[in-house]
DNA sequence: TTGAAAGCGGTACCAA
DNA sequence: TTGGTACCGCTTTCAA
């Protein structure tokens, strides 16, 4: 099991045995042959505690997500994985679950693993913890979160950006009221999706209204704040959403009411995760390129670039789910 | 950073700062708290790899899934975290996307990590791991995978049951040909999944067809295996699926069609994960209890609680996507 | 080509 | 209540 034990067995010293296991040239061919023999009856495997305390690192890169649930977050983590692996990393994932404690318990466990890169991919506030994250010593790549600053990668998308597109796609589609349903924490890269919003309807003119669902993510919340807006009177022609789960679940509830989609109502989602293509009917959404941010991540983990700023831009996607506005909106 | 450079800013040894960071009870009230500030002003973190390497133990537990996109292991990872949590575990993942050197990779790992516990919750062969496994020395836990032994705990759901269930459901609706998507490769739980479907049919004498989906999960390939199912001219008034994942893929093929569900064609599930019920039409499908074998898994992690066989049964859930067969079929 | 020994950063036992 | 020290398993000089 241990270095020793395949040194005695195979009678050389544990540094024979250490040498042989890291592929180094210098052991005599019959040597080596030997203790390749005991590593394999004693199914040796090293003890990677002892050998990254002794390498002061890890090889490792831990990233952390908010939510395991949402395939947005698990895409990036994909992609990320597959680039690291081929560099030769490992990669280890956290997951928050939105609790700012838990949080911190990730943080401290990668840090104290020593990983040699952390991504920290979460829509709750970092800002509690950023003061040993800054004393750290290893990069840290944010994407969503928190301000960046030395050592570290701030990547951002552009929700402004990505709200007005919606907005604009479903005015000029004649639509004049418009619901939007978003997180309910003061998630700060949600906040930006409602504030996006609320800017581009009101630079329009058009009649808004604006709803917090009761869950993080997820088809329920969708369909719970849909309940909730339809029963209000508040009679929209389109629903926008703060991510395309929720659209789903938007959609779930319209058909249960026998609501039209385009038809009597539009609805929007956002980051284009794979759902939104296969939902009935498919859903209008803005594309968040998650290859660009987990090649940022990756880069700027490894490879010490450290752009303080990364700001990604969003693409209209149009499908099914969004068409011309009804003059009587039923509801 | 390290112990020492705490206890030589606070003129202590390295023993009273280390009793002091593990909330030792034996230190004089003054000393802690001159400890303290040193320990709270240069940020302290300890070392992990240290810490576990002395211990011999990590009070951390493994987890190794097959596909982080399918959020039925995604769900029974987060069962399983949330009683690790309550317990005082960490929870690492690891993902192996089928491929089975990534296995490896991902046990070596773990087992280099001396994790407490290891979860195997993998569609792939195990076998060649086997030997490495038997000797790690840890609980290990396989729920869908190889042969358990000792220190091994087996968890299988009956898929046979679960199988049989669906089509006698689709039977007694008036089906009598039936045709079955399933996963491309020799994946145990999967083929159990076929042959209990080819078993059912057979034994009510329905006419099937069986069909294998380019990729291990995802829409895009039960839609792609509609397509040729569709084209094939085997025209059944019923499909079955390895999981929902696939029936939504299904469904998403066989709207693009203008093929009514259920009217034309009925549509089954597996797994019962939320989008099938948010679907449209919702999915009826096999429930899985995954509270269930997360509990198991995790006490035979823990507690010692080494049953070796489970066996866990199915439920099934009718949904929108199942009704009564049509004479003529269309396709 | 090989072995002995000094750490890596902690914990825990024994003495003081 | 404190400090000294051996040791966890491995890597890495330094000598032999």
């Amino acid at each position: 099991m241990r270095l020793e034990d395949v040194a005695s067995k195979a009678k050389v010293s544990v540094s024979t045995v250490s040498r042989v296991v890291n592929g180094f040239e210098s052991v005599k061919p019959s040597t080596r042959k030997r203790v390749m023999a005991a590593l394999e009856q004693m199914n040796y495997r090293p003890n990677l505690q002892a050998r990254e305390l002794v390498a002061g690192k890890s090889n490792t890169l831990g990233v952390i997500v908010s939510n395991l649930e949402n395939p947005f977050f698990v895409e990036i983590f994909h992609l990320l994985e597959e680039q690291a692996h081929k560099a030769g990393f490992e990669v280890l994932v956290g997951n928050t679950n939105y609790q700012p404690d838990r949080l911190a318990t990730c943080i401290d466990m990668f840090l104290g693993r020593r990983v040699s890169g952390l991504a920290i991919i979460v829509s709750e506030q970092v800002d509690p913890e950023l003061k040993q994250l800054a004393q750290a010593g290893i990069p840290i790549a944010f994407y969503d979160a928190a301000i960046p600053g030395k050592r570290r990668t701030g990547i951002h998308f552009d929700y402004g950006k990505g709200m007005s597109l919606l907005v604009r796609h479903l005015y000029d589609l004649g639509h004049r009221r418009m619901a939007y349903i978003g997180y309910p924490l003061q998630l700060g890269p949600t906040e930006d999706r409602r504030d996006a919003f609320l800017a581009a309807t009101n630079k329009l003119g058009v009649q808004q209204r604006y709803l917090a669902g009761r869950e993080h993510s997820g088809y329920a919340a969708g369909r719970e704040a849909t309940r909730h807006l339809l029963d209000s009177g508040f009679a929209p022609t389109a629903i926008l959403c703060v991510n395309d789960l929720f659209a789903v679940g938007v959609l779930r509830e319209l058909r249960s009411r026998n609501i039209a989609v385009p038809g009597d109502i539009s609805v929007t989602g956002f980051d284009n995760i794979e759902i939104a293509e296969f939902s009935g009917p498919s859903i209008t959404t803005i594309n968040i390129p998650r290859e660009r941010i987990a090649t940022t991540i990756f880069r700027s983990l490894t490879a010490g670039d450290q752009r303080a700023q990364v700001m990604i831009d969003p693409d209209l996607i149009v499908r099914e789910s969004t068409g011309i506005a009804h003059k009587k909106p039923r509801a």
